[in-house]
DNA sequence: GACTCTGTCGGACAGGTGTCCTAGAAATCT
DNA sequence: AGATTTCTAGGACACCTGTCCGACAGAGTC
């Protein structure tokens, strides 16, 4: 087995116990027995924790990039698409409610503790903004694209830290649909009372 | 100086410390120096860090109850009740921008941490969710008060989130304004093309 | 064979953690 | 006044943290 592969082992165990524990909440003690390494070792691939978060976001950018890749490549229909992004709540419901949005909870947890890679962080919601207001966009709400993209983004956060609090799934699928009907209100040309939702 | 305000002001400061930093990052050291007491002492007053965040929650429990009950006295109208819910996202948006909201920030980090508390915790949750329902239910929206409820807060909850990670203001105004609207849409009678918003 | 490079081990290091104790100051009561 | 309770200071305790080092095993190269 290759650096390559153990470098990798550790980046994929530090990415689930970032989740489900936190950042600051995980030791090297923990990411090493989860990959059966012993913690001194951790100074050959990795010389500090913020490395590790490093590449631990890289990786995240990277898996997110692809999966919006699939999505895209899916179907031409700007509105399907989206409905992908919003089907990640229902298809990852256990782990949201027992850990709530990787992204949003890393990206608090940053900010808290006033991190220099909170922007990189940040970046993985950037990634679903762009590609959101893309699909919008794509959708003839050129004006208003980012505006929308924001406002889903902003639902889906709302949506994950409640069904984490409260541990409600049927509360998951009821706004998933509220979502739903919102998206199909946003063709051009639907009768909206909102000029948002 | 009694007990009782020496208590006190470990309590507030732990409040303070709690949101801004996160419960795990704040050290005994951490409210010791904000209080400018010595460190062990703490003993005397809370045996464990466990107490401090039961105190904590208890406070703000308190307090949040206070401000539910000020906005019930402050006008009979429900719609404007609720308004005064939404408005908070405006009145605290600049530690909202850095902090995030403090109740979503500490269930999700007791979840992660999945800590004993995480429950009472919650209750805060519980707290603006059944006082929503009420204002929901005196708006006529009797059968789905909850429903309605949960959306908001879920809202709110998006939006502070959103709002810490890009520190964007004009996004929460836009957001709040379109809560606004949703909420008239809301009153029974008025044209509502989703079973929700 | 000797040599280098890569990867691993076990442990050392200084410093911080939550917890806990004891001695004494300060306030209160009789 | 003396006695008693309430509060505080300072530091000890064992443990864990992120960081870092020196020794060494194995593979590949000359």
């Amino acid at each position: 087995m290759g650096a390559a592969s153990t470098r990798q082992q550790i980046v994929e165990a530090a990415d689930r116990l970032f989740y489900e524990q936190g950042f600051e909440a995980t030791s090297f003690a923990d990411i090493a027995a989860a990959v059966r390494l012993s913690r001194g070792n951790f100074y050959y691939h990795f010389k500090t924790k913020d490395e590790i978060l490093d590449a631990v976001i890289a990786l995240r950018l990277a898996n997110t990039g692809r999966m919006l890749e699939a999505w895209e490549a899916g179907t031409d229909d700007p509105a399907q698409r989206i409905r992908s992004f919003i089907h990640i709540l229902v298809m990852n419901r256990a782990k949201i409610m027992q850990y709530g949005c990787p992204v949003g909870t890393l990206c608090n947890e940053l900010s808290k503790l006033d991190h220099v890679a909170k922007e990189d962080a940040v970046r993985l919601f950037t990634l679903f903004r762009d590609w959101l207001a893309r699909q919008f966009a794509a959708l003839g709400r050129d004006a208003d694209a980012d505006a929308l993209a924001m406002h889903l983004l902003m639902r889906s956060q709302g949506v994950a830290t409640l069904a984490t609090a409260f541990r409600d799934e049927a509360f998951i699928r009821r706004e998933v649909e509220d979502m739903g009907i919102w998206l199909e209100a946003q063709r051009p040309g639907a009768s909206r009372p909102n000029h948002l939702s």
